[in-house]
DNA sequence: GGCACGAGCCCT
DNA sequence: GGGCTCGTGCCC
């Protein structure tokens, strides 16, 4: 009899094990990797993955069920997603039907339709004047003889088709069409000189590539150093011995350029990113399938395609936190794609001009190969950096939230006709609401966090998205002494037209990029120079390449150090480093503002003079103190439920029960503490942070303790933030 | 996740 | 005794 194993694909954390089914004789071609429906418990349609068929004699004590059905035409899963898919879910102790998952972006496994084109062609040869008499006949095929081929809905009339079809002088066929929303990005590669610089870290890389083994590069390079040169000829090289390249980015959306420079030196670009279609999917996983993409472009989502051979992989930008997956498995993309890269063999390239200190370190200790480009190209200096402090400036009588240094500066860059970037990394108008008399500050009424007022007269929760109105005496005390504090984009862009009239505006942060191609429009429109200044929050100080941008101002840049993690300071270093990095690419010189209350904090002294390497050693002496990555691993936990003291009380028996168990490792615990976002969904939350030598001897004890198969626990490895 | 099943509890 | 909720275990 021949049976197989299946993943069912049912979204229950406690379901990991596969289960065993029945082949009917129909579907005896089934191998590893087909997507089937089976029945599952009391449910008949259920998306099952066959991880193995083999032939048995075994009596089982349970009924089997039959496979009801397959999906696709072809197995779905390659024996490298497998295998990721395995890895994911031993690291992340998710279910296995979780891990798998993420390779069919979009949705669960639907039958979709493939698009199909009628396409008319010419395949007799005919004379002219056989056709007198038949204008309609000769229109057509002349229109042919011209295109080769076109379209059927190009062609009207029906009727003359299928004439001309049964003389056999033209064919009418069916063609798939590849759904593809990046299809009519086109561009020329313009002629580049490399530096020394760039052409020493090629001559590097390319021996692994030769070598077809798995090594691990971190390319450290200054903003404007050409970083993406040196992926575009890595890229060529692996092309040329017959591999392909996946190039990772954090953001699809805001680096669109990446793709166009891609696009513009190779025929065979295909672009991934979330919001595919389910139809747009499938056409670009059967591309891939069939060998026609040799380079991959996206988001993290760019991980999970059937790209086979894979030589080179590039993670862009390496330090960028969307790199992390904040649902469930909780993956980083980083950690997932140097496993993705020792499946394949390949070599792995992390870039940045401000590395996370995770893998700075690595390539200190030797785990990495660090690759330096300290200079722009063109040796174009790196701007000069101005710190403003904020609190001297209110003292001498300036409540805007524009420095009189920043307005000098934008001034000047008007005149010039050059264009700014403005950066406030908090969206709405004001940030807080607060009772002047009580000091009541409104919160979230869901999850607690305070609310921040907008310009259309809401007040709203950037984390549950609820909207109320705002109060108009105070909630506590009675008292109608509201006041509005704290500066976001939306009180930016009121300013700014208060304060420079002239200037053309652009405001780019979450409100104003809800639809699918805002972004792209966005920067677009500001590179076009329909606009003076683009202002908005970090989105506008990714990876993007204006090239007549020659200021930049960066307010509240300390922002971030008031939230106690041990990543602040890091944050906060890079968001300077690469917002300062948008000014003065091209032939003119940048110069970059930096407004802050905490003026002489020592990471802003450093981002300004832009010293990576003081700025990562300090931090690095910090963590080892503490214990921190990377001299440790964390594993945080969320305990959620309606009831708060049971939360809290399950979660305080979990951590005594580790203190007592784990005690031969170097590993700590702490809390349980209220989370972050304390409620969510009307359930509590509490969190738990544990440190660890051995993340092997903790998934030991979580597993025991059955907590990854708990709905009312959270897993998340390696956290961005420990609460 | 979704459902069946059984323990515990209230009702007239 | 019947019917309700809630916690628990299983799904091949």
């Amino acid at each position: 009899m021949l049976v197989a194993e299946i993943c069912a694909n049912v979204a229950a954390k406690n379901v990991h094990e596969t289960y065993t089914y029945a082949v009917p004789d129909k579907f005896k071609f089934l191998q590893r990797g087909w997507r089937v429906i089976v029945p599952f418990g009391h449910r008949k349609n259920i998306d099952g993955f066959v991880m193995n068929v083999r032939e048995t004699e075994e009596v089982f004590d349970f009924a089997l069920k039959e496979i009801a059905d397959v999906v696709d035409a072809e197995p779905w899963f390659t024996p490298e997603m497998i295998l990721l898919s395995q890895w994911l879910s031993d690291f992340y102790l998710c279910p296995l039907s979780q891990s798998m998952t993420l390779f069919m972006p979009g949705s669960r496994s639907k039958k979709i339709k493939p698009k199909f084109e009628r396409i008319v062609k010419l395949i007799g040869n005919f004379d002219e004047k056989d056709f007198k008499r038949s204008p309609a006949q000769l229109k057509i095929l002349k229109l042919l003889r011209e295109c080769g081929e076109v379209s059927f809905s190009e062609i009207k009339n029906s009727a003359v088709v299928k004439t001309l079809a049964e003389k056999n002088l033209i064919a009418v066929e069916n063609r798939r069409i590849l759904r593809d929303s990046y299809a009519n990005i086109k561009s020329v590669a313009k002629e580049i000189t490399l530096t020394p610089e760039q052409t020493a870290v090629i001559d590097t890389v390319k021996l692994a590539l030769m070598l077809k083994v798995f090594q691990g590069f971190l390319l450290h390079g200054v903003t404007g150093s050409g970083k993406t040169q040196v992926y575009i000829e890595l890229t060529k090289i692996v092309r040329q011995i017959g591999r392909r390249a996946v190039i990772l980015v954090p953001e699809i959306a805001l680096t669109g350029q990446i793709v166009q420079n891609f696009k513009a030196h190779f025929s065979d670009v295909i672009v991934i990113h979330s919001k595919l279609s389910v139809a747009e999917r499938d056409d670009i996983f059967y591309k891939i399938r069939n060998g026609d993409a040799g380079i991959v472009i996206g988001a993290r989502s760019a991980l999970f395609t059937p790209i086979e051979d894979v030589g080179l992989i590039v993670v862009d930008e390496e330090h960028d936190n969307s790199y992390k997956q904040e649902s469930p498995p909780y993956y980083h993309a980083r950690i997932v794609a140097e496993e993705f890269a020792k499946f394949h063999n390949a070599a792995i390239v992390f870039g940045s001009a401000t590395p996370s200190i995770e893998n700075y370190y690595r390539a200190k200790i030797g785990d990495l190969k660090y690759l330096e480009l300290p200079h722009r190209i063109l040796n174009q200096p790196l701007p000069e950096i101005e710190i403003v402090d904020m609190r001297a400036e209110l003292e001498s009588g300036n409540k805007s939230v524009l420095s009189g240094a920043l307005k000098n500066l934008l001034t000047e860059t008007l005149t010039n006709h050059q264009q700014a970037i403005i950066l406030l990394n908090r969206r709405g108008y004001s940030t807080f609401v607060m009772c002047r008399k009580c000091g009541e500050v409104i919160r979230c009424a869901d999850c607690g966090k305070t609310m921040t007022y907008h310009a259309d007269g809401t007040l709203r929760c950037h984390t549950c998205e609820i909207e109320i109105e705002p109060p108009k005496i105070c909630p506590k005390c009675g008292s109608n002494k509201i006041k509005y504090l704290g500066a976001g984009t939306e009180k930016l862009e009121q300013a700014l037209r208060e304060e420079l009239p002239a200037a053309r505006i652009l405001r780019m942060d979450r409100d104003t990029t809800a639809k699918k191609l805002a972004h792209e429009q966005i920067l677009a429109a500001f590179k076009r120079g329909d606009f003076d200044i683009l202002f908005g929050t970090q989105m506008v100080a990714k990876g993007h390449d204006v090239q007549t941008v020659t200021a930049v101002g960066i307010l509240n840049a300390d922002s971030i150090l008031f939230f106690p993690d041990f990543r602040s300071a890091e944050q906060c270093f890079d968001l300077i480093v690469q917002a300062a990095g948008r000014a003065g690419r091209a032939d003119l010189s940048g110069k970059v503002i930096v407004q802050a209350y905490n003026a002489e904090a020592e990471v802003i002294k450093l981002a300004c003079e832009q010293d990576y390497k003081t700025f990562a050693d300090g931090e690095l002496f910090k963590r080892e103190f503490g214990f921190f990555p990377p001299y440790s691993r964390l594993v945080k936990l969320i305990f959620t439920g309606k009831n708060a003291a049971k939360v809290q009380d399950f979660a305080e028996r979990i951590v005594a029960t580790f203190t007592q168990e784990i005690k031969d490792v170097r590993a700590e615990i702490f809390g349980p503490i209220p989370a972050s976002v304390g409620k969510l969904f009307n359930e509590f939350r509490f969190a738990v942070l544990i440190k660890t030598l051995d993340l092997e001897i903790v998934r030991g004890f979580l597993k025991f303790y059955g907590l990854h198969k708990s709905p009312d626990v959270q897993i998340d490895f390696d956290p961005l933030i420990t609460n």
